[in-house]
DNA sequence: TGAATATCCATTGACGCCCATAAAAACCCA
DNA sequence: TGGGTTTTTATGGGCGTCAATGGATATTCA
């Protein structure tokens, strides 16, 4: 059984169409990624998953034809993202201050976790025990969108982990400045 | 039977006819989207519903062909939007302080939760049950135009919701000052 | 040579795409 | 201005395609 199909689309995905519109290209010309929705899919025997292919739409077109896939630091979950993403947070994190507390550990944290999962032919990937253990997923998983990057969670986990988020939410009123198009 | 037709229009859309009038357009060159007005549309046995022509009008042109929906918080009704304020909210999100626990709740409350739900030949989206049943609706579903966004409701529950919110307009009189054009 | 990894093939059900229809709105022209 | 014509929209339904999944086979490395 297939959780959903279709209903999500990524951005940025399928054939290169170069300066269409909507392409929003930054400096480096990098395509906007969006990792929306959630979709749930099986863990077969040989620990393979099937990315989903909003998501690998979405990822098309980048150097690594695959994943990156590293343990949250806060939660037991796998963060996942592209690899143009890591060069990004690299950038990021080149600009802390050298030879700094935080850069180290930003560093290792991230870095020296992470893992390149190449699809195979049918776009899966196979989740490396340590990450599927630290994220307790055994049968199924569930790969959340969260705009630039995503997660991927044991699926109850996740729900329980939602509503939690829902009620913070809409406790203290989710202020979020939404920033004006141009700026 | 067909609810309305042409009772409103959403700017925006058609023909991308640079320079006209009301096509407010940004430094990106983002149309200025509006919904407005209410249509009644039925759900086939399929699940599928017109998306009112205005709406879709409004969103022609966006890099994804279609409408993003997720549950509203504080209603019993479906948000929508076009993928471009998505991924508006995408960068204001990528702005908070990476893996800080506010971003984290938004990221999994708004994006884990929407829905790309793609237009077929004929303009119609399938409602994925999760949002139909949040916001339940069966037979029919009606369309509610906000301006930037639009809901999504079963249609005598929005009728009960449209009597109540008047009559807390009408009691503490709504106060709203007007955006000056250039501002 | 054995085990782990990668490539290939088969299945099935959901979804995308296509065509058909009716009715309403927009259009046109006398 | 009024009636007839064309276009658009909402809606139904059928069918082909692709994504998710399972398993078999080839390949690589220790």
């Amino acid at each position: 059984m297939h959780s959903q199909r279709g209903t999500a689309a990524a951005i940025g995905g399928g054939t290169p169409r170069t300066g269409e519109a909507g392409e929003h290209s930054s400096v480096l010309g990098a395509k906007v990624v969006l990792f929306l929705s959630t979709f749930i899919n099986k863990v077969d025997r040989k620990g393979r998953v099937s990315v989903p292919a909003p998501f690998r739409a979405a990822l098309a077109g980048q150097v690594f034809n695959g994943i990156v896939a590293f343990r949250s630091y806060r939660q037991a979950a796998i963060e996942g993202c592209g690899i143009d993403r890591m060069a990004r947070l690299s950038d990021s994190i080149d600009e802390l201050e050298l030879f700094s507390e935080a850069r180290d550990d930003l560093a290792s944290t991230i870095f020296a976790d992470a893992h390149q999962l190449p699809f195979d032919g049918e776009g899966r990937v196979i989740l490396p025990p340590l990450l599927a253990e630290h994220a307790g997923i055994t049968e199924m998983a569930a790969f959340i969108g969260r705009g630039a990057t995503f997660q991927i969670w044991e699926p109850a986990a996740f729900a329980t982990h939602q509503d939690e988020a829902r009620a913070r939410t809409r406790a203290h009123g989710a202020t979020l400045r939404l920033r004006r198009p141009d700026e």
